[in-house]
DNA sequence: CGGCTTTGACCTGCGC
DNA sequence: GCGCAGGTCAAAGCCG
């Protein structure tokens, strides 16, 4: 059963209600905003008076309330939902998992069960890790494998997501070090060659690193990384790729803070945490969403200079 | 010429 | 033991 055509839970939110034209109005109040440090802040009110601006602002708030309101009702009927399917599957099929394992005829890869015990890695701060986490989540329930359960790896071993246009071919992700191809393979779950890279930038590294396209978003190139770099970065400051995922990486906080308190239960985390990725697509591809979203930014902008 | 990429062959682990 | 699939090796070619 392919549970990722099976279900369609593309959100056609409402952001109509949101005012899209703010954007648009912004230009009659010309902002000039640098947010490095030595800040050059230069605000050129013209036409508009404070009490219309911070009507509008106040205004952009409650919909930023509202949209996040909605992306968690969404979740928990979606989770319900799931939930009740889940009940009916596993009365059809007793005895086996509630997803259907496609085969076991290997073992997971090392960085298929980075094992994450009690949802932590080695290095669980960052957030590659909680990208991979959700990843990884993301891949069980949509490939419909098993969730993990193995003792997770002694290797340490990382995911890093780069952004890449999925018309470049080369797959190579800059993360300050050097490497050396080795090997190049199709692997069977994705089309696109997964490539084998050692790093050149010490003779004696151990550090392996496997770069492969998304299947699911072709856009994304999925870095994993092995062992620990026995040497200093290129750059001294930009530490360990391993352990610290790179400056390319997305997070949308937003929506993660939304969802933190559902996350509690473990089963009902990783349904959320698929829930929240896939959301989080949807709503960047959501050209309406953007733009509201760049709203809200601008408008707490806003506010922080004015205080 | 040295370093890198490419790519087919080979090795290894795993399930049946 | 066999077949499959991922991982690695190494020769050949390319490039600065």
């Amino acid at each position: 059963m392919d549970c990722s055509s099976s279900l369609d839970i593309s959100l056609n939110l409402n952001i109509n209600a949101f005012d899209r034209s703010f954007p648009a109005k912004l230009p009659e109040e010309e902002v000039k905003v640098s947010t490095s440090a030595g800040v050059e802040r230069k605000w050129l009110v013209k036409d508009k008076s404070a009490s219309e601006l911070r009507e509008e602002l106040n205004r952009v708030y409650s919909e930023n309330k509202k949209i996040k309101e909605t992306l968690e009702t969404v979740c928990e009927k979606y989770y319900a939902l799931h939930h009740h399917l889940e009940k009916l599957q596993s009365r059809k099929s007793p005895g086996i998992d509630h997803i259907e394992q496609p085969t076991k005829k290997r073992k997971q890869d090392p960085e298929d069960f980075l094992g994450f015990p009690n949802g932590k890695t080695e290095n669980s701060s960052s957030n590659q890790d909680h990208h991979h986490q959700q990843y990884e989540q993301k891949n069980q329930l949509l490939s419909c494998k098993r969730p993990i359960t193995d003792s997770f790896n002694k290797a340490k071993v990382s995911t890093v997501y780069f952004p890449a246009d999925s018309s470049d071919t080369s797959l190579t992700v800059k993360d300050g070090f050097q490497w050396r191809k080795y090997g190049q393979k199709v692997t069977r779950d994705n089309p696109s060659p997964r490539a084998y890279f050692r790093c050149s930038f010490a003779p004696s590294c151990p550090v392996k690193k496997k770069v492969q396209r998304s299947a699911e978003d072709p856009s994304i190139l999925v870095a994993t990384y092995e062992g620990t770099h026995n040497h200093l970065g290129p750059n001294a400051s930009e530490g360990d790729a391993t352990s610290q995922g790179g400056s390319s990486t997305v997070t949308l906080d937003m929506v993660h803070s939304g969802q933190r308190l559902a996350l509690e239960k473990n089963e009902r985390g990783t349904m959320q945490e698929v829930l929240v990725q896939q959301m989080a697509s949807s709503l960047t591809n959501d050209s309406n969403f953007t733009a509201a979203l760049a709203a809200a930014i601008t408008g707490r902008l806003m506010e922080q200079s004015r205080t």
